[in-house]
DNA sequence: ATAATATGTGAAAATAATTTCACATATGGT
DNA sequence: ACCATATGTGAAATTATTTTCACATATTAT
């Protein structure tokens, strides 16, 4: 009945939403978005776990590093669209709308 | 910089989100919104608080009923749009979106 | 005026989310 | 092999949100 307010609260969180935010430029490792948000890094990390469960962003291991980028349905998104709320607004229907609430 | 997680704050919340939904076909008393959601009736009186807080939501005495509907812009976007997240969208930008965060 | 109904609200209690930190693992360089 | 770097993760500590409940106020009816 009410299959979404799980995306609202991943996106109820300023870190989370910065760190989308900056993706939207370019992929980057943890420690990188740490640097920039000036955030503790596993600070960083739990969000961007939270992010990955909610289909915002997938990574790439690099090497020793963990690349980060918004899946592909947002990044298209945000190419198309610019604005963060169409991009939201689109991959909430996509991942969040049906029975099972946003999948893990 | 993040301006806008207070409104997603607002809307991570089951009980806040079917509000909006019930409020989208009429007008209802906080009793009536009670008894359709089920939901005690002081719950319902402080989500409608919040709600009201970040202008989703408008209330109007009569008589001894508090009648709580949608926000005119929020209603209107309703009928554009037809589906809550074009609403939230653009309800986001209009309030949400400067430094000041949702106005309160 | 009294009683019943409708609602709001503060604050304590209960829950949930975030932050922090110690530790685990994995890779690359020396 | 050893060390440094990059990252993930569980869990305790902290902080925030939600729920509940008792009480306050307002309106209407009798």
């Amino acid at each position: 009945m009410v299959p979404y307010d799980r995306c609202f609260r991943t996106l109820a969180n300023p870190l989370r939403i910065r760190i989308i935010e900056l993706l939207k430029k370019r992929p980057m490792a943890v420690g990188e978005l740490s640097k920039q948000l000036n955030a503790e890094r596993s600070k960083v990390s739990h969000a961007l776990k939270k992010l990955k469960e909610c289909n915002f962003v997938e990574s790439e291991r690099r090497g020793k590093y963990n690349i980060y980028s918004l899946t592909k349905s947002v990044l298209n998104d945000v190419k198309v669209k610019g604005n963060i709320f169409d991009v939201i607004k689109t991959h909430v229907e996509k991942y969040c709308k049906n029975k099972r609430r946003c999948r893990v």
